[in-house]
DNA sequence: TCTGGGGTCCTAGGACCC
DNA sequence: TCTGGGGTCCTAGGACCC
């Protein structure tokens, strides 16, 4: 049996954590740039604030209900999940951490008759060493086990935030309960083309043909949607880290950025953040790209698909420093940048990534870059244990007039001395 | 006025090779 | 009018996830 354990409401739940008088009180936490509503407790869902919606939309309900607000604090966040997988570590030998507030457990070793009790000793261990509240759904495949959870989420009074599906009946049932959209793994174009065949429960779709699913849903994906509906494993546990395949930071400016050079000051600084990813995997880059979104005239239409122009440069050995993957990449800003536009986001994407040790040497380019190594690796250090960016490469600006806005941020109490909370 | 950021996997189709 | 067959590699784009 697969287990999924989910924190409840988890950037909530961590702001809380420090802020004990905002229990059973509504929260909502907001996506970078102060953007979108992200993450909200139970209590600001029954206010009717919407997930992912824009926060200029709830901001009157909000106001009007005094709902607390915190601009997002992945710090804090990023801490309280590694506390939450240790615990689950210390509980269980195979665990996925699948997302920052998931994890996927092999529970297979455990008798069928003992799983509640283990389950629900899981449960209480968590929330007794870290605090935050977790759901854990059960079943026989990964999806299934999401939709379990799903259902013990609906309903926690009854659930006490557990659902196990052990037999094919409560299988059955539980997927006759469920919306096609529901389902991990269906999205919102397939939901629609799925409702279109007029297929609309998991469990009508668990019941088509698999070379149907392969046909209509992606080929190969479909398939394993439909064997795992079926009770039947197609999703594997994925214990081990793997490094990442692409490594992106990309951001929405503060306000609208028309001068050239806080363009080329935004993507300096995003490559060095990108680059301090890939040294802490252990990977070098080869291929550098940029894009710039133009902000559009008219807003209203597709906002998301705004105007993005972007380029790729392909470097003649792989590298892992920071000053080298700026230069090409500023060259690429110059390419793209249209004077007179005015743009409202930016990015960068290192990709080819190989390990760091064994980059191929190359006849054409100068070796002997040992010492750079060190120098990154001492500017990482230095970045980690003080302040961000205490140390950095002058093209990323000093003022930074276009960052994000981040008005509601909470303090980082698990992983800053002076934010550190006192308690009387 | 104000709408996040970062990933993965898969397929189709083109270029190229023998 | 006729116009092989098969394989690999790469890229763009779609779909999904949290």
């Amino acid at each position: 049996m697969n287990a999924i354990v989910d924190c409840n409401s988890f950037y909530c739940s961590c702001e809380r954590l420090f802020r004990p008088d905002l229990r059973d009180k509504p929260v909502v936490v907001l996506s970078n740039n102060d953007g979108c509503i992200i993450s909200r407790s139970d209590e600001a869902r029954k206010l009717g604030v919407g997930m992912g919606i824009p926060y200029f939309q709830a901001r009157q309900i909000i106001e009007k209900q005094g709902i607390s607000v915190f601009s997002s604090n992945y710090h804090l966040y990023g801490d309280m999940s590694w506390r939450v997988m240790e615990t689950l570590r210390s509980l269980c030998q195979h665990v996925e951490v699948y997302s920052i507030d998931e994890a996927f457990l092999d529970l297979s070793e455990v008798p069928l008759h003992q799983l509640p009790d283990h389950v629900r000793e899981i449960k209480d261990k968590v929330e007794q060493w870290t605090g935050i509240s977790v759901s854990i759904g059960v079943a026989a495949t990964k999806t299934l086990a999401k939709l379990a959870n799903r259902l013990a989420k609906k309903n926690k009074k009854a659930s006490g935030c557990i659902s196990i599906l052990a037999t094919e009946e409560e299988r059955r049932i539980a997927l006759q309960r469920t919306r096609v959209d529901e389902l991990w793994g269906v999205g919102r174009s397939y939901a629609l083309k799925l409702i279109d065949w007029g297929i609309t429960s998991g469990w009508e779709l668990s019941q088509m043909p698999e070379e149907w699913a392969h046909s209509n849903m992606g080929g190969v994906v479909g398939v394993r949607l439909i064997r795992e509906l079926r009770g039947l494993p197609a999703r594997v546990m994925e214990e081990e880290l793997v490094n990442k395949k692409m490594i992106a930071t990309t951001r929405m400016f503060g306000r609208p950025v028309s001068q050239l050079h806080e363009l080329k000051e935004a993507v300096a600084t995003y490559i060095s953040r990108a680059a301090e990813k890939l040294r802490r995997q252990q990977s070098a880059a080869r291929t550098i790209s940029v894009f710039l979104v133009a902000k559009e005239q008219d807003h209203m239409v597709n906002f998301r698909r705004g105007a993005t122009i972007s380029s790729f440069v392909n470097l003649d050995a792989a590298t892992p420093n920071t000053h080298e993957l700026i230069k090409p990449a500023l060259e690429l800003v110059e390419q793209l940048y249209e004077k007179g536009k005015s743009y409202k986001k930016a990015g960068v994407m290192l990709s080819g990534l190989v390990p760091d040790a064994s980059v191929q040497g190359n006849l054409f380019v100068p070796q002997a870059q040992n010492q750079r190594r060190f120098l990154m690796n001492t500017i990482d250090n230095i970045n980690f244990s003080m302040r961000d960016d205490s140390v950095k490469f002058g093209s990323s600006g000093m003022n930074k007039d276009w960052k994000m806005r981040q008005e509601l941020r909470s303090g980082r109490y698990s992983t800053r001395w002076e934010d550190l909370r006192t308690v009387k």
